[in-house]
DNA sequence: ACAAAATAATACTACTAAGTATATTTTTTC
DNA sequence: GAAAAAATATACTTAGTAGTATTATTTTGT
């Protein structure tokens, strides 16, 4: 067999095992990524931490950046998966939102090199030599970026029609309210304070304050 | 003259022409920098957006690295500069955060390249083949950033205990705050959007937004 | 105006790292 | 249990780029 067969099957049906293998590896680009950065992380590297070789990686993923796109995909679909069920909890935009706030950063704290990485500004490699498909693929996740931010978006215009909070500049307030959570992303550091105590301390209390920007009653 | 007595002679006095040539040459490295990150540009990029080549460059810098600490540092002179005079300008903890925030939120919005560039970790170079030098300076860096972070948070715990916003713990309620000013650097594009009054929107909005996630009775 | 110093461009070196081709080992299938 | 296929490792090629050495040009002082 060729080399290359799985890999370039993108979006196929893969083995159970393969996929295991490719959530293997990803796990391990994740965490490299975050250390470095995406750009100063060698293939090798990636493989450092795998405890293997490039030869590995280069069988499950054709390139280092559609790694990388792939870390940012699974950071995205985290997300939207913790929001939606927190959403669903409730009626109310604003408890809705407290709630998707509260499952953004639990995400946030406890994956945190996907999320890290997924922070790193996609939009940088839109310039640079990039291929027609991997063009796709960053206009995808900066589709879904969009979609996500709206979620949040349209809970805050809610509450707003809703008059529980002042009427106020949606496109604005929803990147100071994303901001104050996803600024995590930047300092946080999992290897000190990894208590639950500490990072529930974290959630509520960002939590609150996001919250407590759109300027409701309470 | 051997070449390189100019790039070697760190912060000893440049005659004011040295001075404005380096600034140049700053804004063009700030200018590459943002827009595909640090280490995707190559000297020969900020030599292009500088209309020049390599050479102009290593003749008042000694390495790419030391470009980069050098726009970090320039950075973060203009956020103190900008925020202590907004500071001095008002006694009340709470009158003195949002003077600060207005001239934080201003700055990054007329320096966008250079605020852009800061707010890519410099711990990540910490690691990789970095001299003594360069550490020490990372080192500077990171204290520099850190009294700034301590110029908010002493606000923030003056107004706790004067009773004018709740008590709280002030290192996480900083982040969010400083979060939802500095997300403007990850979403903000001075490209679009120029215009004085929708800077001014932002900078009111943002900074509304970031007081009110205080807690204060207002 | 011309020598010396300063500034900038060009030509070159050395190395890193992405990607590929090939070889080796492990697993599966019949 | 041997042949085939899959998975992984090793060896190699090549392009890009940081940094340097050298050469050319401009500015300055007298």
């Amino acid at each position: 067999m060729q080399k290359g067969n799985l890999a370039t099957a993108e979006g196929s049906k893969h083995s159970a095992k393969a996929e295991r293998r490719r959530r293997i590896i990803l796990d391990a680009a994740a965490q490299a990524f975050m250390q470095k950065g995406f750009a100063p992380t060698s293939i090798d590297d990636v493989a450092d931490v795998l405890g293997a070789t490039k030869g590995q990686i280069y069988y499950y993923y054709r390139s280092k950046i559609d790694l990388f796109f792939d870390v940012h995909l699974s950071a995205m679909e985290m997300d939207m998966a913790a929001i939606k069920s927190g959403q669903q909890a409730h009626e109310e935009p604003l408890a809705r939102l407290r709630a998707m706030s509260e499952a953004h950063l639990s995400v946030i704290v406890e994956n945190f090199p996907y999320q890290r990485v997924a922070v790193q500004s996609v939009e940088m490699h839109m310039e640079g030599q990039t291929t027609e498909e991997q063009r796709d693929r960053i206009r995808h996740l900066l589709k879904l970026r969009d979609e996500y931010e709206g979620l949040f978006a349209q809970e805050i215009s809610r509450a707003m029609e809703a008059g529980t909070i002042p009427q106020q500049n949606v496109k604005l307030v929803v990147k100071a309210f994303l901001g104050a959570l996803n600024w995590t992303t930047v300092w946080f550091r999992p290897e000190h304070s990894k208590s639950a105590k500490e990072n529930a301390a974290l959630i509520a209390t960002i939590t609150q304050f996001a919250m407590q920007g759109l300027g409701g009653k309470t």
